[in-house]
Parts: structure tokens; sequence; C-alpha cells
DNA sequence: GTCTATACAGCGATAGAC
DNA sequence: GTCTATCGCTGTATAGAC
């Protein structure tokens, strides 16, 4: 094997761990992720993790990235449509199309967020903040090109709709009220007037 | 020491360990807390917890049921203002005064159940379920009672704005987004009309 | 770069003395 | 009813062979 695949093979199996650490962290939650789960998931052999990621929080961290790395994609697409209230009403269809993964497991940046709040070391707690913020501030491009007032404000009322449907969504096991909530956003997206 | 002073030591160690679990596992989370630190934040010593709890589960259950019932000694005491337009308006005051709170460590019910749905043993996640239902439905009557179409789906929008604000604002770190979140809020019950 | 073996710590739960 | 001692397990992380 010469260097060039050897270096394919090692990016590959970092890639598989941070995907793998992204879906296992948002289906069973940090602490009870173990890093053996996450290996196993990725089909790397369990004592071999460690090479590619020094810590546990290592792993979370990549996981992080990698929703900011959805989001980030997810976004730009929305960005190609004509205007702002068609992006936001875009947004609401994105969310509201993982309905089922929501009733099942919740917003994988929200839970994350709930965890991680309690993992006062390393400052993941902060580092979620920021993919959070990431969303909040494309929202609230989208709201001041609208020209309505206060955009600041609009999008934390839609983002945080977002998350307490989620949160809701699952606890209560409806992903239903994700296509209640969704409706119901979409028509005041739509009932926005400039001023 | 007789049997009546004995029972009533038993139960105020019991009630200590409940009140405890409710605090520290709000504070700490599910995961991370052990049974030693709620022991230790009730005054009773380590050994002697599982003579009143046999398992952790035990103790997050009793946790959530002092939720529960301060979620009911709350809405009780709402049920005395005059109408329903006031009583909504209530809820949101009390939310918002608990955004100092919320800003270190989020909504106790909220984070218990984005904690407990990934603890499927035992069942705590559906019991989650049953005390958000118990908030859930004292709303839907209030807006049942000021007459609005679709009351179900204005305490979901509710409940579900509360759930979001306070992810938020915990995730940001930031009360003041309870502070404006409430406030809007409260124009939104405000400018309510039947129909 | 890959993998095995294991050190090391923490925790839930139990047994049993008092 | 109270408390100590400890079992047994799990999981993070490391040492070191290959």
């Amino acid at each position: 094997m010469d260097s060039r695949s050897a270096g394919r093979a090692a990016v590959g199996k970092r890639q598989r761990l941070t995907a793998a650490a992204a879906r296992v962290l948002h289906e069973q939650g940090v602490e009870r992720t173990t890093i053996a789960d996450i290996a196993r998931a990725a089909d790397v052999p369990a004592g071999n993790v460690y090479y590619y990621f020094k810590t546990k929080d290592e792993l979370v961290e990549a996981a992080l990235a990698e929703h900011s790395g959805y989001l980030a994609t997810l976004t730009r697409r929305l960005d190609r449509l004509p205007n702002p209230r068609e992006r936001l009403k875009g947004l609401v269809a994105a969310w509201v199309d993982q309905r089922d993964t929501a009733a099942r497991l919740g917003c994988p940046t929200g839970t994350l967020a709930v965890e991680l709040d309690k993992r006062a070391e390393g400052g993941l707690d902060l580092a979620v903040g920021q993919v959070i913020r990431q969303l909040l501030d494309w929202v609230e491009q989208q709201y001041r090109q609208l020209g309505v007032a206060d955009p600041a404000g609009h999008a934390l009322a839609l983002v945080g709709a977002y998350q307490g449907m989620s949160l809701l969504t699952n606890a209560l096991r409806d992903p239903e009220i994700m296509t209640r909530e969704g409706a119901r956003l979409a028509r005041e997206i739509d009932g926005l007037v400039q001023g």
C-alpha cells in the first residue's frame, strides 16, 4: 500500500468515525454512547479509534462539526431560492421532512445542546451555541431582506419554535405535531408584511 | 425514638432525597449525577439511599413527580386569576421569572425529557411526556375558555415556544432571550380574538 | 498505522453487621 | 431502620507489540 492510498484510507476512517459519531450520539445520547459503540458503527476496530481521536470529547466535537456542515449545506441550497420568503418556508419544510426522526430522537443540535450543557469540561457547550448561532444568523438575514422590523427577534422566534416543536414531537412521540406547527409557521411567514 | 417520630424521620429523609434529586438532576443531568451526589445534597448517608429508593430510576421518577407537583401548584395558583387571558399571561410571566435558571440549566422538564428519551428502560421517557401533557392540557383549557379556534394548536404553539426559548436561552447563555420572547408571547395573547 | 491487552477509575447495587 | 464494605461491571485511556 503506497503512501497515497494509505493516506486515503486514513482519511476514510476518520470520516467514517465522524459520520458514525454524529449518528450514534444523536441516537443514544452522548453519555450513553461508548467509544466502542461509535467504532462498531463506523466499522473501525475499537482499539484503533484513539489513533484518530485522542479523547471522547474530540469525537463529540467532530460530530458537532458534522451537524454544522449539514446546516451549511442546507442553507446554501436554500440560498438558491428566489426570495427570502421562499427560503424561510423552505427551511420550515426541511424541518417538517425530518418529523419522523424528530419523533424518535429530537433535533440533533438541540439534544446535543442540552447534553453538552451538563458537560462543562472542554467548552463543547459553547461550541454548540455557535452552531445554533449560525442558523440564527442565516434566518435573521432572511428576515432582514424581507424588511420586517426586529429581524433578530423574528429569528429567535422561528428557531425557538423549531426547537420547541422538536422537543414536544419527541417527548410525545408524535410526528404530526411537527406537521401542524410547520404549517402554522409557514402561514405566519406568508402573512408577514414590511414594517 | 418512638414509632411516630421514626415514621416522621423516614418521611423526612425520603422527601429530602426527592427534593435533592429534582435539584441535582436538573443541575448535573441524569447521566452525570451519581446516587452519592443526591445523598450528599439531601444530607443523607450515601449507603442509606437504597432503603428509600431501590434503583436510580426510582429517584429519577421521584424527581419527575416533584416537577409535576410544582406545575400543579403553579397552575392552581393561576386558576385564581379572573380570566383565561390573565392566566396565560401569568404563566408566561412565571416562565420569564425563571430566566436566570433557564440560562444556566434550561427548563427542568424539557431537559429531563431530552435525557430520558435516551433512557428507554423503565418507561420514564413516557412519564415525562405525561408531565408535559399535563401542562399542555391546562393551557388548552385556557384557550378554549377564551373561545379561540383550535385551542389544542394554540397550546402546542405556546408550550413549544416556551421549550424552544428555554433551550436557546440555555445554549446561548442569555436570559434576555427569555425576556424578549416572553414579551412577544404576552403581546400575542393580548391580541387574540375569538373565532 | 493497526490492534491487543490492560491499567485505572467510577458507579450501581447488594450483603450483612449493627 | 442505619450504615459499611465490597462486589461486579463498564468505560476511558494508555502501553506497547506488531
